[in-house]
DNA sequence: GTCTATAGAAAGATAGAC
DNA sequence: GTCTATCTTTCTATAGAC
């Protein structure tokens, strides 16, 4: 063998081990929320050295910019009316808010890294761009944004209850009566409003 | 004057610094939550030494303990009919979530504390225990408690998006429209449900 | 009852070897 | 391209003087 003694380092290859930091931040992130995590963590289930971090993303900070507009900029739910979009958000609210639901999501990132003033406007600025534009443009009639803006908090909300606290009436409740009631409550706000 | 020179000590009493300390407690973890603030700082504000919180309190988390509790326990809206919670809450949910609004109430601790998993489970206890316990008894019809969990999630939503994130639309809209949209979203939890 | 001083852990970021 | 080692700061909590 030719193979040297010692510990073999990591096969050197930029764009692979970048890639690697950033999947596990992404998993990291979406779990715990900014604060939540060290960039030693982050780097350990990468595979490499906390110091790598910062080579390749310049700080925390800039990891976390990079995360934010990997999970935020795919839409969560692609409706063509509506009223679609009022059940196909019911639909997937409910799906991935499930206690056994996959964490890697945008409400979850933000609702755990919210707290963090930074972190915070990071996070706001990605939403407007991505989650919002989106919703504005699906709601008829005035006040668009502004129904985008409160059909996405309900999401927010329900999310942080039934995930994140973890409220017992809406762990245990059957999903298909908590998806009636979420679409009902979702539909007052997608019709257009009375002009007043 | 016989006073000594050097620092004057702060005048001795037990009970009076214990509450010197809680009020800065409300104050700074209703504003930065339990990770954002430090236990020096609170001391600090309080005018005493960061010492003393732990004398009193035993730890960080026995001082969240009781904020929580003090926070948490007293009703934000007092209805007499399922009517008057949804209309009450709308008003108080706009009134209380606007930019220039005192930043001691329940929902904003809860918000800023739950991503540390510690902290979320005294939150969660103290919800059990006051609120969702109080809106269930108010809720005519099945499902009481999933529908005032239900509701508390959307007024938590709202208060995340207008005043911890901060997006534009919930800051700038006419606050009796807000109102108008939130109440008719409300109500439709409010109401029994079909059953069935 | 309150203080100063410090222990002990963990964080983000950087220097310099290989 | 990646590592080890370290700097600096910040945090909770405790020991012991007055």
């Amino acid at each position: 063998m030719t193979t040297p003694p010692g510990p073999e380092p990591r096969r050197r290859n930029a764009a692979s081990t970048r890639q690697a930091i950033l999947d596990a931040a992404v998993a990291a992130f979406c779990q715990r929320g900014y604060d939540g995590v060290g960039v030693r963590e982050i780097a350990a289930d990468a595979g490499v050295t906390a110091m790598l971090v910062n080579r390749y993303f310049g700080s925390k900070e800039g990891l976390f910019e990079e995360v934010v507009e990997v999970v935020l900029a795919p839409p969560s739910v692609v409706p063509e009316t509506p009223e679609d979009l009022v059940r196909r958000t019911a639909e997937a609210l409910v799906a991935r808010s499930a206690p056994a639901a996959d964490p890697e999501n945008p409400f979850q990132l933000t609702l755990l890294s919210a707290h963090n003033p930074r972190a915070a406007e990071i996070v706001r600025a990605a939403m407007l761009r991505h989650v919002v534009a989106r919703l504005a443009r699906l709601l008829p009639g005035d006040l668009a944004q502004e129904r985008g803006e409160i059909l996405l908090s309900v999401v927010m909300g329900i999310w942080m209850m039934r995930k994140v606290i973890g409220t017992p009436g809406l762990v245990a409740i059957p999903p298909e009566q908590l998806e009636t009631q979420l679409a009902a409550m979702l539909a007052v706000i997608a019709e257009p409003p009375a002009s007043g």
